[in-house]
DNA sequence: TTTTGAGTTGTTCGA
DNA sequence: GTCGAACAACTCAAA
C-alpha cells in the first residue's frame, strides 16, 4: 500500500532546499504538493496587493516547475484544517508536511492545526526551510531573547559556515488524484492595472531568485559595502521578495556565498552575510515580542504624543511622494511604482514620516505592507521599530534623518530623485535635494515653479526635528 | 556578583 | 572645508 503526503506549501515555493518537500519524498511514494488560499487566517496582516501580485507569479511558476518534473500544484480555498482534512481523506494521505512559518496569526493557526490533525491521526512534520536559526535557538547567556543586534550577531557568526543544502528532485513523486481550483480564480491579480511597473521590475520564481542570487554574489558582493547605499546604484540584493515567499532559503544563499568566497568568514562577505542575519534577529523578535507589529517593543514609546492636526493630508502627501522633499517623494514613487525601494530611502523617509511628520510609525509599517512586494512582518516591523527608537537596538532618540543631507551624502548628483522626480531634471546637483532653497533665478532657468510643479516642502525640517526631539523629550521618564 | 564599556545605518554646533 | 563633542537610557557581555 503505498503512502501518501500532503506537502502543504505556503512561502517555501521552491524546489531546492525545501526540508519538507525532501521529507515527503523520501518517505512517501504519493506527494501531492497543495497551496491552501485563506488570507483571513493571517489576520489582521493578510497580504497587501503587491504581495499578492508577487504570491499569483509565484504559484504560477512553481506549478510551471513542478509540471517539468512530472506533478502539479493544487490549489485549494480553507478554511485550511477543513480542507486539508478534506483532501486528506479524497486522496488517502496519511502524512501532512510543511515549513514552519513564524508571524503570530500562523503560529497560532498551525499550533491548532497540528494538534487537530494529531488526534485524529495524522503524522504532522513542521520543518524549517525559511531560517538559519530557529528564533527560540538562540538565547543570551541568561536565558533570554536577544534585543541587541551586535550581541545577537557575535552569537551567529561563529555558526556562518558552509551550509549543508538539499538538492531539488530530478523527478517529483507522482501526485494522487485531486480535483483543485483554478490559480486565476483566487482573485490575486489587481483588478485595475496598477502593477506593469511590477512586471518590469521583477520576475518572481525559484529559477529567477537561484539567478539573481548568483548574479550578485558572483558580481555585487565585493562592492556592496560600498555601494549598497547609494540608492541610484543597483548596490543591493534585491534578494528580499524571494527571500520572503521562499523561492530561495538563505541556507542557499549562505552556500552560494562560500562557493565564490571561499572562507565564510572573509571580511568581502561580512557585510552582506550581516545583512542576512538582521533578517533572522528580525525572526527572533517577532518570534519572542508577538505585540511588536502593533506595540512599540519599548512601552514608554505608547505615550508618545503623535500628530493629529492635518495628520490625513500629511499621511497622503507622504504616501504619494508630494511632500516637497526630494528624497523622500523620491523613495516613495519608487515604492508605488515598483513595490520596492532601496533600504537607505526606506529609513530616510521612515524617519521623515514618524519624526518630521510625527505621524505613527504604525501607519508607514501598514503602507510599506500593502505597497511593498517584500512586505514581511518580521523585517517590516522590525525597520518601522528601529527607525521611530521603540524597538530593539533602540536608536538613539536623537538620530533624526536629515533627507537633505542624506541626499547630498548618498545621490551627491541628484541621479535617484531625478529619476523618480522628473520635474527636477533642471537643477544643479546643489539644489536638487533642497529645491526650496534654490535662487529664484535658478528656479527660472529649470522651469520650475514651486507650488505648480513640485510642492512646496510639507514642513521646515530645522523646526520639525526640534518638535520631535522635544517630544521624545516628554517620554523619556516617564 | 558587580562593574564597565560598547552599541548598523545621524545631525548640529562650535572650534 | 574638517573634527570632536554632545545629544538618553538600556541591553548585553566581558572583565
Amino acid at each position: 500500500m503505498p503512502e501518501t503526503a500532503i506537502l502543504w506549501l505556503r512561502r517555501d515555493l521552491r524546489l531546492a532546499d525545501n526540508a519538507a518537500l525532501h521529507e515527503a519524498m523520501t518517505t512517501c511514494d504519493r506527494v501531492l504538493p497543495l497551496y491552501i488560499h485563506a488570507p483571513e487566517e493571517e489576520s489582521p496582516w493578510e497580504p497587501g496587493g503587491a504581495s499578492r501580485w508577487w504570491l499569483h507569479h509565484s504559484l504560477a511558476s512553481f506549478d510551471q516547475s513542478l509540471r517539468e518534473h512530472g506533478s502539479r500544484l493544487a490549489i485549494a480555498l480553507g478554511p485550511t484544517l477543513d480542507t486539508l482534512l478534506r483532501v486528506a481523506g479524497d486522496t488517502g494521505a496519511t502524512r501532512i508536511l510543511w515549513n514552519r512559518l513564524y508571524d503570530p496569526a500562523t503560529r497560532k493557526r498551525d499550533t491548532h492545526i497540528k494538534s487537530a490533525l494529531r488526534e485524529k491521526g495524522f503524522h504532522c512534520g513542521s520543518h524549517n526551510s525559511l531560517l538559519l536559526h530557529e528564533p527560540w535557538e538562540i538565547r543570551t547567556a541568561t536565558g533570554q531573547p536577544y534585543r541587541v543586534y551586535s550581541a545577537f550577531w557575535r552569537k551567529c557568526a561563529p555558526g556562518l559556515t558552509t551550509p549543508n543544502t538539499l538538492d531539488a528532485p530530478d523527478r517529483f513523486a507522482p501526485a494522487p488524484e485531486f480535483q483543485g481550483i483554478e490559480l486565476t480564480t483566487l482573485g490575486l491579480l489587481p483588478r485595475k492595472p496598477w502593477d506593469q511597473g511590477l512586471g518590469e521590475r521583477w520576475q518572481p520564481g525559484e529559477a529567477a531568485a537561484l539567478a539573481r542570487a548568483r548574479d550578485f554574489i558572483a558580481g555585487g558582493l565585493a562592492g556592496y559595502g560600498e555601494r549598497r547605499d547609494l540608492p541610484a546604484v543597483s548596490g543591493t540584493s534585491s534578494l528580499s521578495p524571494n527571500l520572503h515567499f521562499g523561492e530561495i532559503g538563505p541556507r542557499q544563499v549562505l552556500a552560494l556565498v562560500a562557493a565564490e568566497c571561499g572562507p565564510i568568514d572573509s571580511a568581502a562577505a561580512e557585510p552582506f552575510l550581516r545583512e542576512l542575519v538582521w533578517r533572522e534577529f528580525a525572526y527572533h523578535l517577532l518570534y519572542h515580542f508577538p505585540a511588536t507589529p502593533e506595540e512599540p517593543l519599548d512601552s514608554r514609546f505608547a505615550r508618545l504624543s503623535w500628530r493629529t492636526e492635518n495628520a490625513d493630508a500629511l499621511l497622503t502627501a507622504w504616501q504619494f511622494g508630494r511632500t516637497g522633499i526630494p528624497l523622500v517623494d523620491a523613495g516613495m514613487r519608487e515604492l508605488w511604482a515598483t513595490g520596492w525601494m532601496h533600504n537607505r530611502v526606506r529609513m530616510v523617509v521612515a524617519s521623515f514620516l514618524t519624526k518630521n511628520l510625527r505621524l505613527p510609525w504604525q501607519t508607514g509599517a501598514r503602507w510599506f505592507w500593502d505597497t511593498l512586494v517584500d512586505a514581511d512582518l518580521a523585517s517590516n516591523t522590525l525597520g518601522w521599530q528601529w527607525t521611530a527608537g521603540c524597538g530593539a537596538d533602540a536608536t538613539p532618540y536623537f538620530r533624526v534623518f536629515n533627507p537633505v543631507r542624506q541626499g547630498e551624502r548618498f545621490d551627491p548628483e541628484g541621479a535617484y530623485v531625478k529619476h523618480w522626480c522628473p520635474e527636477l531634471n533642471g537643477l544643479p546637483s546643489k539644489y536638487v535635494h533642497q529645491p526650496w532653497a534654490a535662487p529664484a533665478s535658478v528656479l527660472d532657468a529649470a522651469g520650475l515653479t514651486l507650488g505648480k510643479h513640485y510642492p512646496h516642502p510639507l514642513v521646515d525640517l530645522a523646526v520639525s526635528r526640534q518638535e520631535a526631539l522635544a517630544a521624545f523629550e516628554r517620554i523619556k521618564t516617564l
